[in-house]
DNA sequence: CTTGACTCTGGACCATGGTCCAGGGTGCAA
DNA sequence: TTGCACCCTGGACCATGGTCCAGAGTCAAG
């Protein structure tokens, strides 16, 4: 039954002390107890839940999602588990899709720019100063 | 000669007028003139240039770099412009990457997720809950 | 002259995920 | 007992790109 200070939680998980508050304001991950002068006391349990939490943010998921997913995980709800993962990813491909745009767009008029000299047509200039070389 | 009210601007550019005096407060923009009492009056310089920016914005600049992009404009530094592009381009190649790790591990959770049923073994729930299955 | 649309200013507020600070209390070792 | 590391709270602050608000002034049409 080990049992940790803030700052031996944060440092287990790899976290700031602060990051451990803030999530614990966001309403993700509260102390198993308070010491008599008011000191958090977490267990094995919240560092599990703090992993949990980095472990769902390194796959895209906002803390506002990881909320639900905590609350989906501890029910155990397999189809609620995939339908949260479907919405991340959906997202995820919306913005990948977005930043292909840019970036073909770019490409595109970096690859006609002759990357030297002043006031030579360029077409990145061009497409900033003018509609029709915009599209 | 024309000259337009902050107004008349802003739906010209399709942008609020709140974007335009938030513009006018980051550096970006300021009305070529005031009236007497007050009111902001710009010409189509201004209008090209809020176009500009709506341009560079939609190339993923942010407002800071657009800054610099409308100096180097104005310099007609051919050289500049194009490693401010390579430099935002190198970034949003950096976060397509990333999210493309994102995209793959959540894909690859998924596809073995059983998508239904409780306490089900599914990926998802294991990569978050282990750090075995998160790699 | 009144009415309604427009504009002015300064400042607050939004989401996101923290980070830092002051002023004070606590825990432990020499 | 002193000293240092650690912890507490409440609140401010960071970047980003706006958005909204109150209270006041202005402009143009009828």
């Amino acid at each position: 039954m080990t049992q940790f200070a803030i700052g031996q939680l944060a440092s287990a998980a790899g976290v700031g002390i602060d990051t451990v508050r803030y999530y614990e304001r966001s309403g993700l991950l509260k102390p198993a107890k308070r010491s008599a002068s008011g000191y958090r006391k977490y267990g094995e349990g919240e560092l599990d839940r703090l992993n949990f939490i980095r472990r769902a943010q390194h796959l895209g998921f906002s803390l506002g999602e990881i909320s639900e997913l905590l609350a989906i995980s501890s029910r155990g709800d397999v189809k609620a588990m995939y339908q949260a993962a479907k919405v991340r990813l959906d997202d995820i491909d919306k913005r990948i899709t977005e930043l292909h745009r840019m970036r073909d767009a770019l490409a595109n008029l970096m690859s006609g720019c002759p990357r030297e000299g002043m006031d030579v047509d360029c077409p990145i200039l061009r497409a900033l100063l003018h509609k029709e070389a915009s599209q």
